[in-house]
DNA sequence: GTCATTCTGGACCGTTCGGTCCGTTTCGTT
DNA sequence: AACGAAACGGACCGAACGGTCCAGAATGAC
């Protein structure tokens, strides 16, 4: 062994996180980096290998230990019906809250760089993958349940509540008016019935 | 008057709209705007005045004459269901078909911008709001032709469907799968009835 | 204490960034 | 033909970009 590292790798990896949540890619500098990061940029380049790698261990992260605490609670919420209705009435919550709202990392970084960013869009996409799937797991429950008529194709429902959720972020974004999220909440919540 | 432009104001613009819409405001460079512009820098800053301003003014641009033609047929369409359900087949049209899918560039301004530039902000919050206007003209007029229970209130499913749309271009960035968008085009048009 | 190892700060790199400036060209007016 | 006005091409600017490199400091192993 030798000389052991000043920082923890996870501690700037969330920093760094943060960062591009809420700059994105592209408006991000070195400095930027190396400010929130509090390293210097030989530390940055020697952990992480360039801006871009950054970039991709940050979704990761995202995608993993940032997720985890709300999937958890989303699988384990009293019932099927109550997962969904929370998970919206939470993006209301955090959207009229906080300002600016910064919305999902995933799907900021599927809009900047989806497109021209092969790895980048190879995490977003399984992300969603992911969400999509969670949300199935809680449509069966409550169809089992009968809380959500068991006619319905609970694959078709994952992926308008998927999708609907990032309508839900675009929209909070842009004008994060109460009003207008929760007529679009119940709008979402009432396709269930 | 004096010596006359050698080159086309409007056409300009569109060709700088379409880079700003393919790349984003930041990873837009001046050379790839020279290049699409076909200009010269001084002429781009004589007739401009910045990058800043040239994308604030392709943000008008599409919001104006490049929506017009889409707004007309929307609101001239033989009923207001039809306005809707023919809306969103289209983006899955354009999604499924020339790729990369380049999605709606007011909303790709609100997700790059809104939170750090004003003057963009204002005018992606203006589109949306005509958006959402002109989806109540035709909820209206579904709802007097019985297309819609007129039980429902046009207004938040004028919101509903413009946060929908929303979802359905992430969606379709991240993933342009025909099946996964038709079911969820179905769930949002079956929230209609 | 010595050595090998590796982390750190900062100097340094070439490139590109957005933007300015100016000399020249080209045109309409008179 | 002469003039004024505007458009043009391109040289030029300082700053910031992402990235490399190295000297020195700090550490664990022995």
């Amino acid at each position: 062994m030798s000389r052991p590292r000043e920082f923890n790798v996870d501690q700037a990896l969330d920093a760094a996180l943060d960062v591009f949540w809420a700059k994105g890619y592209e408006a991000t500098s070195l400095c930027d980096l190396l400010d929130a990061m509090d390293l210097s940029k030989s530390s940055l380049y020697d952990t992480f290998g360039s801006k871009h790698e950054l970039y991709l261990k940050a979704i990761d992260r995202y995608v993993g230990e940032r997720t985890e605490g709300h999937e958890r609670a989303f699988l384990s919420a009293p019932s099927g019906r109550q997962a969904i209705e929370g998970a919206f009435r939470q993006i209301i919550e955090d959207a009229t809250g906080k300002t600016p709202y910064q919305g999902c990392f995933a799907m900021n970084c599927a809009m900047e760089r989806a497109q021209s960013d092969d790895e980048a869009a190879e995490r977003v996409k399984a992300a969603f993958k992911r969400y999509q799937r969670n949300y199935e797991i809680v449509i069966r429950r409550a169809q089992a349940a009968g809380e959500i008529p068991a006619s319905k194709d609970a694959r078709a429902l994952a992926r308008f509540l998927t999708s609907s959720a990032h309508g839900l972020h675009v929209t909070a974004k842009a004008n994060p008016d109460r009003e207008v999220l929760e007529d679009i909440v119940s709008t979402i919540l009432e396709a269930l019935d």
